[in-house]
RNA sequence: GGAAAGGUAGCUCAGCUGGUUAGAGCACGGCACUCAUAAUGCCGGGGUCGAGGGUUCGAGUCCCUCCCUUUCCA
């Protein structure tokens, strides 16, 4: 039976790009998506900016222009990340649309009639210059309790303790510098807490399957908190001046962005349905008509930090709306994605900006395997490892899976004109093929995409072992071989076609380029195609290149050049975040040691660069002099090498963790073409210990470590003499 | 302060309801091979499964305490 999916992505706020955070996002529903699409299912994937809201349009009034032309601005930007990631969602709109005016209306009047809303008067802090109520973001003051300046008060950042806008010293507004006073305004509240919420709530979370169970852990808890904890009410209402959606019958009152950004989802499937898509998509009913029907299927993929809202909010004001407002079947939540185990941060330089990827030219079809190969169901970060990334999309992809076409084809289209031709038991092929795909298709229907990958990879393995065992290139010298020759090389071709369906989803521009280029198919291929024995190949055309190191090493260049532009809010943090907003305090990385480090990184090569001369050498005659004062900046100190290892992915560099008598530090060093990390344990050696943190491809390096080179080949580092000791000042 | 998730080889991670000498990939060392836009195959070194108790014939897997990381809540 075909099933009929209604799929969203969170939407993403419309007051900056979207990050590589959205993305991961995306690729994780768009793999899940493209598979259900490959299985012959009806789905219908959409999403939208999410655009209203205080952030917005105090950003436009800042720019000078209307929210609508900030909102319009971000939207044009959309395709061109979309597109480089091949995400293939069937629509795009706004929240800030006709539709979900009315949607969002509607669902409102609904609950009211259905005795779920109530107005209360509300105290809350407001800026008498600015003329608007204040959330706390937009409020500072003096810490009472270390009493430093100009903290927020959800966290102060010198003592970490938490404080209330009221418990502020000398409170100012961030939006105009006004002292903040205290008025009350009636404000409108979802009865979130009424029993016949929570019974329904409780159903909803608790029906098998519907949801990780890490997610029904949580929900839960809020669901029932006692005391402080227990369920509040929900405000659903701002007050003018406000860029959202109007309440009905309430002059002044507007929808707080977070009731109108979920409907979103509604209003953009409505307008998918209005634009024509959905019919030519196969769907021939009415948007009304699919969204109430029974066996529409309405699935949400989010991010950890918006479970709140999509697992209490938002089914129960469905519920409570009515027909045909249906509650979601399921609400996928995945973690974040971190780089080095690190959160990301645009302020220390660590983020990953997705345009730059592909402006470096960073095949995106690597990034789509790498996040499904370490992607499972679980609510878990995914950690970016740049050298973990090099060796797995360089061994997994090009050396297991395109090698095999690559050194199968060439056989078929040399010896035999492209026919392929299978000796032994082809029904036992093609039930094995059979078994491989379901049980990968068990894997992505559960969204454990890294075990799919898993089990892909091994079967690449088993196909490149048997494809060796029946060395083909020594059977190919004699032509009484060649009905085993065709037959190995057959073989391997049909394990590779079989291996390409089952990475369709995740790699959909190699999967078309197969299907049509290879194997001749006047279409993409579908999931039934996996036990498909090919009879056939054109001469065969290189699939994909290996990264280059030298990619990500300008990846995370470019980082640190746009490190100071604003740091916008991460994915989905409407609500304030509870460190606060990004405190743009933090120092941005100083460059220089990665530049430092990659030309170091040379060692013995064509052009070494001079580390810093250790003092009473001659310096370079090239060098113009310094002043003492000018040297006595540099930090230089004895360290002792604790301990040297490879670097994963690193063709010159070493990982070294140093002693230096007071602390330690990990420094690289591009040494590893000249020393053994055993060699290097326990020596003593220079450090510069004053020298930058650098964030490098695969970790910070802390210092540098001091070598000689010459035009002769080498790399020589120093030692102090006998007596010296880690930590000692070098002057 | 309360809660959740996690801590398994150098790195990234698998290890289902407890059961043979704890696995994979990458990295590292060696060997083989040459069809492959340079890749594969074979062999090997390497882990007291965060620490300490306990239950059990038997625990990475269950229970308790503690430590560390990340996150959420107030």
């Amino acid at each position: 039976m075909t099933r009929k999916l209604f799929v969203t992505t969170a939407l993403p706020y419309a007051n900056g790009p979207l990050h590589i955070g959205h993305i991961m996002e995306y690729i994780q529903a768009d793999i899940w998506v493209r598979f259900q699409r490959m299985l012959g299912n009806e789905v219908h994937f959409v999403c939208a900016d999410d655009a209203h809201g205080a952030p917005i349009m105090l950003k436009a009034e800042a720019e000078g222009i209307t929210p609508q032309a900030l909102v319009a601005r971000i939207a044009a930007e959309r395709p061109q990340y979309l597109r480089g990631f091949h995400i293939s969602f069937d629509h795009w709109y706004s929240t800030d649309s006709p539709e979900n005016v009315a949607l969002s209306q509607n669902v409102y009047t609904r609950l009211k009639k259905a005795d779920l809303i109530y107005v209360k008067p509300v105290e809350q802090f407001y800026d008498p210059l600015k003329g608007m109520f204040l959330a706390d973001r937009y409020i500072k003051g003096e810490c009472p309790n270390c009493h430093a300046k100009d903290q927020y008060a959800d966290a102060c950042e010198v003592c970490s303790i938490v404080n209330s806008p009221a418990a502020l010293i000398e409170p100012y507004s961030t939006l105009s510098g006004a002292k903040p006073v205290l008025k009350t305004s009636d404000h409108f509240f979802f009865r979130l807490s009424a029993p016949e919420c929570v019974e329904f709530l409780s159903a909803w979370l608790e029906t098998p399957g519907r949801l990780q169970p890490q997610v029904v852990n949580k929900a839960r808890e809020w669901l029932t908190g006692k005391g402080d904890d227990a369920l509040g009410d929900w405000d659903i209402s701002r007050d003018e001046p406000y860029f959202g959606i109007p309440i009905p019958d309430a002059p002044g009152k507007y929808f707080y962005v977070w009731l109108d950004a979920p409907i979103g989802y509604l209003a953009a499937l409505q307008n998918y349905f209005a634009s024509g898509k959905a019919r030519a998509n196969g769907e021939l009913r009415t948007f009304e008509a699919f969204l109430s029907a029974p066996d529409t299927e309405q699935i949400h993929f989010i991010g950890k930090d918006i479970i709140y809202f999509h697992t209490l909010f938002w089914p129960a004001m469905l519920k409570f709306a009515g027909a045909p407002y249906k509650i979601p079947n399921h609400v996928y939540v995945h973690g974040f994605l971190t780089v080095l185990g690190e959160k990301m941060s645009k302020s220390r330089g660590t983020g990953i900006d997705p345009l730059r990827y592909l402006d470096v030219g960073m095949n995106a079809e690597w990034l789509r395997y790498y996040i499904a190969a370490k992607l499972n169901s679980n609510v878990e970060d995914v950690d970016f490892n740049p050298g973990d990334f090099i060796a797995r999309v360089n061994s997994d992809l090009i050396g297991k899976y395109v090698n095999i076409a690559s050194r199968a084809a060439n056989f078929i289209t040399k010896y035999f004109g492209g026919e392929l031709q299978y000796s032994g038991d082809q029904d036992m092929l093609v039930r094995e093929a059979r078994s491989l795909a379901a049980l990968a298709r068990e894997n992505y229907e559960a969204r454990e995409l890294g075990k799919a990958m898993r089990d892909v990879m091994s079967i690449a393995d088993r196909i490149n072992q048997e494809f060796d065992a029946r060395q083909p290139w020594i059977l190919a010298k004699d032509p009484a071989n060649s009905a085993e020759l065709q037959d190995v090389c057959s073989r391997a071709l049909h394990g590779f076609k079989l291996l390409t369906v089952l990475l369709a989803p995740v790699l959909p521009q190699v999967a078309e380029r197969v299907a049509k280029e290879l194997f001749g198919l006047d279409r993409p291929f579908q999931w039934s195609d996996a036990d498909v024995l090919p009879t056939r190949v054109n001469p065969y055309h290189h699939l994909m290149t290996r990264v280059d190191p030298k990619q990500l090493d300008a990846l995370f260049e470019v980082d640190k050049e746009s490190a100071n532009v604003n740091a916008d809010k991460p994915q989905g943090a409407k609500t304030r975040s509870a460190s606060g907003p990004t405190s743009g305090r933090d120092a941005p990385v100083t460059v220089g040691a990665l530049l430092e480090r990659s030309k170091f990184a040379q060692g013995a090569g064509a052009n070494p660069t001079a580390p810093v001369p250790p003092a009473g050498a001659d310096a370079a005659s090239s060098t113009a002099t310094i002043s003492i004062d000018e040297f006595k900046k540099i930090d230089l100190r004895i360290a002792r090498i604790v301990n040297a290892e490879h670097v994963e992915g690193a063709d010159k560099l070493l990982k070294l963790t140093l002693d230096l008598g007071t602390e330690t530090r990990t420094v690289f060093a591009g040494i590893k073409s000249v020393y053994d990390p055993a060699t290097l344990k326990d020596r003593l050696t220079v450090v510069v210990a004053n020298l930058a943190p650098r964030k490098m491809k695969f970790g910070v390096s802390q210092g540098m470590v001091l070598a000689a080179s010459g035009a002769t080949p080498g790399l020589f580092l120093l030692s102090p003499d006998a007596g010296a000791t880690p930590g000692m000042k070098i002057s």
